[in-house]
RNA sequence: GGCGGGUUGCCCGAGCGGCCAAUGGGAGCUGACUGUAAAUCAGUCGUCGUAAGACUACGGAGGUUCGAAUCCUUCACCCGCCA
């Protein structure tokens, strides 16, 4: 355990942290239990949160004793974001996504042997707090002139106002590291850097409270080349639930990396060893256009999500459908395979116009949408350019006798298959 | 409490009685180049429609007018200045 500190400087985790010296002495001199806090805001957790997941799970192989919470209290709060107001969410709906949060976090931590890691959820100790407890023993702790200071309160006073809700919202997180430092002995608190003033608030109250020292470490914001926020597309965030993003859109997300940021990427999410993440940033500097860091990529973060065998099989049908102009030299196996893995649309005769089906199949949101992409030159049946704004699915061969792949621009790809 | 300014399409932001589905920028989408990369350049960018055109839209409601995003009334919210 003596070089995670080292570890994580190296993959670029470490954005800020007390003490240098004394939290890499903490973690090299023996086991320390940290936490690391996530709030049910969403059904589930998107490629962002990744970072902190798999951030925490590196410490655990380090022998560190994880705390994974999901905040069933602070979910009903809402952390104050710049912009505005959150909108509060019903308590039966949060406690729905509390669970789910926890099986999705689970599989990345071992929650057995010597540094088993434990599920923990501030509502066990935040529901039957008084108001009157929680004001004299956390808030009188709590100068509002700082609180004032932090960045989103700011910014929301400048703006759009901040209700007292969301305003005590640090007071909550920094209790919920108090109690984790006596209950379970926590003196290390993970988060992304957007969350290191609550962090540190929480760092500050032990110490006047116990007159403890305990640590922080926030990671860094990823960001893509141009500066923008890492881990949206188009079409929203990137989810870790294969139902909100199927496993094959997920691995293209990261197949899509930029050559800028890839090495980057690799050294912050995947477990692969230095030697062997410096080598593919070499390869990915010589010969970028065989784009190998981005396939390593792809494939450890899509094989850490969903697993080895999904990873396997989504990685083939991208490369099916990917690899080769002529899909029709696929085996009907393959292709049935691989067309699973996309979006799809039904047709039940030949004769539906091409323009019905890529709005069926969600590559247009529109008929006319759909014609503009035709008259763009940019709509394809099965590697077929379209360039009739009538045609039909019959205009094109299909293959095997009932499948087709739809095709808009270079990358948007959805399937179609014929019923019988 | 008084006075003034504002609310426009995904975002910013022009327009200030007909030529406005609305200048411009950004984002998005498509094309060229290339490598399922970035940058660049070009096109496109309310909905439906092959089209002609129809419909919806300029904070909400009502009104004036042949005709309104543009004028009037009123309601809501925001922002300044003076108390």
């Amino acid at each position: 355990m003596s070089d995670v500190w080292d570890e994580l400087q190296w993959r670029g985790l470490v954005a800020h942290s007390t003490d240098e010296v004394a939290l890499r002495e903490a973690l090299a001199s023996g086991p320390v239990t940290f936490y690391v806090g996530f709030d049910p805001t969403a059904p589930s957790l998107h490629v962002g949160h990744l970072v902190q997941v798999l951030t925490a799970r590196r410490l655990q192989q380090a022998g560190h004793r994880p705390l994974a919470l999901v905040g069933g209290a602070t979910g009903l709060i809402g952390d104050p974001r710049p912009t505005a107001e959150r909108t509060m969410n019903d308590p039966e709906t949060v406690a729905g996504w509390v669970g789910r949060l926890q099986a999705q976090i689970a599989p990345f931590l071992d929650f057995d042997g010597p540094a088993a890691a434990t599920m923990v959820n501030n509502l066990d100790w935040t529901q039957g707090l008084s108001a009157i407890e929680f004001l004299r023993d956390v808030g009188k702790h709590f100068s509002v002139n700082r609180m004032l200071d932090r960045e989103a309160v700011a910014t929301r006073l400048a703006s759009t106002g901040i209700s007292y809700t969301e305003f005590s919202y640090v007071l909550l997180q920094s209790n919920d590291y108090l109690q984790l430092s006596r209950l379970h002995g926590c003196a290390l608190q993970l988060g992304g850097s957007d969350q290191w003033g609550n962090i540190t608030a929480g760092c500050e109250l032990i110490r006047r409270v116990d007159g403890a020292h305990v640590h922080a470490l926030a990671t860094p914001l990823l960001t893509k080349a141009d500066g923008t926020k890492f881990g949206k597309t188009e079409s929203g965030a990137v989810w870790l639930d294969p139902e909100l993003t199927s496993p094959y859109a997920f691995f293209q997300f990261w197949l899509n990396a930029e050559d800028a940021t890839v090495a980057g990427y690799l050294r912050a999410f995947s477990f692969r060893g230095r030697e062997e993440i410096e080598d593919l940033a070499r390869q990915a500097a010589e010969a970028p256009a065989a784009r190998a860091a981005q396939r390593a990529l792809a494939h450890d973060v899509t094989a850490l999500v969903h697993g080895e065998d999904t990873a396997r099989a989504v990685e083939a049908a991208s490369q099916a459908l990917f690899g080769r102009s002529d899909l029709a030299a696929l085996d009907e196996r393959t292709l049935r395979d691989s067309l699973a893995e996309l979006p799809s649309a039904q047709a039940s005769v030949a004769d539906v116009e091409v323009v019905d089906l890529f709005v069926a199949a969600g590559l247009a949101p529109s008929r006319s949408a759909a014609r503009r992409t035709i008259k763009e030159g940019g709509a394809y049946v099965s590697n077929v350019k379209v360039d009739a704004e009538d045609a039909r699915l019959a205009d094109f061969p299909l293959l095997h006798g009932r499948y087709a792949v739809l095709r808009r621009g270079r990358k948007a790809l959805a399937s179609v298959r014929l019923a019988p």
